[in-house]
DNA sequence: ATATCGCTGGAACGTCGTTCCAGAGGCAAG
DNA sequence: CTTGCCTCTGGAACGACGTTCCAGCGATAT
């Protein structure tokens, strides 16, 4: 039954890559040890011979998705649009596959977190930070980065369930657009923001916001 | 209206009370419905006569986790102060009660986060930042804050199967300690840093360099 | 006394991650 | 060629989960 030789031979490799399919258009929900060995065409039991559990699978799964982002190597740019480059490289991988932000934070991304984080920190580094503020100053920015990809993971999760992007904004924005005045004077006033902004630029220009602050404490 | 008597009787308070207990001392994983059901004396059917399902029961304890930072209400300070004063709340709350940072971004919570981005954005607003830029601006600090509380939960999380925040953070600015110094120059640098910090002192200096950030851009 | 109703709690269902294991197929040694 | 091992397979089974179902309790209303 089981053939040894060519394309039906399993490995770690065609497992993470089913699992990202499987993720990118089902969510986090979809990947199951069942459903994978189903498209794979074998069972549970196989995957864990090449995979330890499910959160080393989205360790690898995480890692292979950002493998790109992290490999980029940009270094004649001035340091604010380095960190500008990596941060919308991050942003444009977490838009694709928003479940990422469910696992970034989580200790299986680790070694993606450090890569990203020493690439920032090199930039507030250039960017003339005294040396004992670089670390915070570069956290803040690693943190907002995973704030931004925790609210598209969780966004997505409702599309699965649900209606659109545009929908679910439009829904939101009606809602924040009716409250009380007394109470929720600043959500009236930006609902229409709300409603029809650019997740990419509203992310840009927190980022701009926060090496804005960087340049200021410098 | 048949009410049991006296305390054995269950009510949404008392499960969303005896929730938070469990999530407080044994993390995300450690709420069942079973081991609810245990502790409150009770079977699994009883408790869905008051609670709809999990994601409700989640969003109950995140809103009555809450509930006192939300109300808080300082009018006399600067808005500066008034944002440090909100997200050091916001942070005390993540710090006692980790499981709240990977509710925070989910739609269940959404009534908790209107009202903090409402309080953010009133003082962003006092600020002077100008009317097309209030929303991001706010956007921008709320997504850090929810940053932070999903690694802190992430942290949380890990330090459940195992260690303490300070070990874990030991090996962790140990192995930083070690890297290749050709390819890791800046974590290797701040590696101490990592060691011997304060989380609330990091927090709070992300939150003063969006600030700064905002002062600039106005 | 009887019927009604709010509420209880235990049994049961389907699905999940994971473990176990019998065995298929290639490879090296006898 | 035969034998034995070794890697890898895939299906069965286990325990735990969220959730549903329902027989029945005590208090109240008739």
């Amino acid at each position: 039954m089981a053939t040894r030789t060519g394309q039906d031979g399993l490995s770690r490799e065609r497992i993470v890559e089913a699992a990202i399919a499987m993720l990118d258009d089902g969510g986090e929900s979809a990947l199951t040890f069942r459903a994978l060995s189903t498209r794979l065409k074998t069972g549970p039991g196989a995957i864990y011979w090449h995979v330890a559990n499910k959160e080393e699978l989205l360790a690898a799964a995480v890692q292979a998705t950002l493998a790109d982002v992290l490999r980029s190597d940009e270094a004649d740019t001035t340091p604010r649009d380095a960190v500008r480059a990596l941060a919308l490289g991050m942003f444009d991988a977490i838009d694709r596959h928003p479940w990422i932000g469910g696992q970034l934070a989580g200790l299986a991304s680790r070694s993606a977190s450090m890569r990203i984080i020493e690439r920032l920190g090199q930039q507030v580094q250039a960017l003339g930070m005294p040396h004992h503020h670089q670390f915070f100053a570069t956290s803040t920015l690693f943190s907002f980065i995973l704030g931004v990809a925790g609210q598209n993971a969780a966004n997505a999760r409702a599309r699965v369930a649900g209606k659109s992007r545009a929908e679910l904004l439009g829904a939101e924005a009606a809602v924040w657009a009716s409250l009380d005045p007394a109470e929720f004077p600043f959500l009236r006033g930006v609902a229409g923001q709300l409603g029809d902004h650019d997740d990419r630029e509203q992310f840009l220009v927190g980022i701009d916001l926060i090496l804005a602050g960087i340049g200021a404490a410098r």
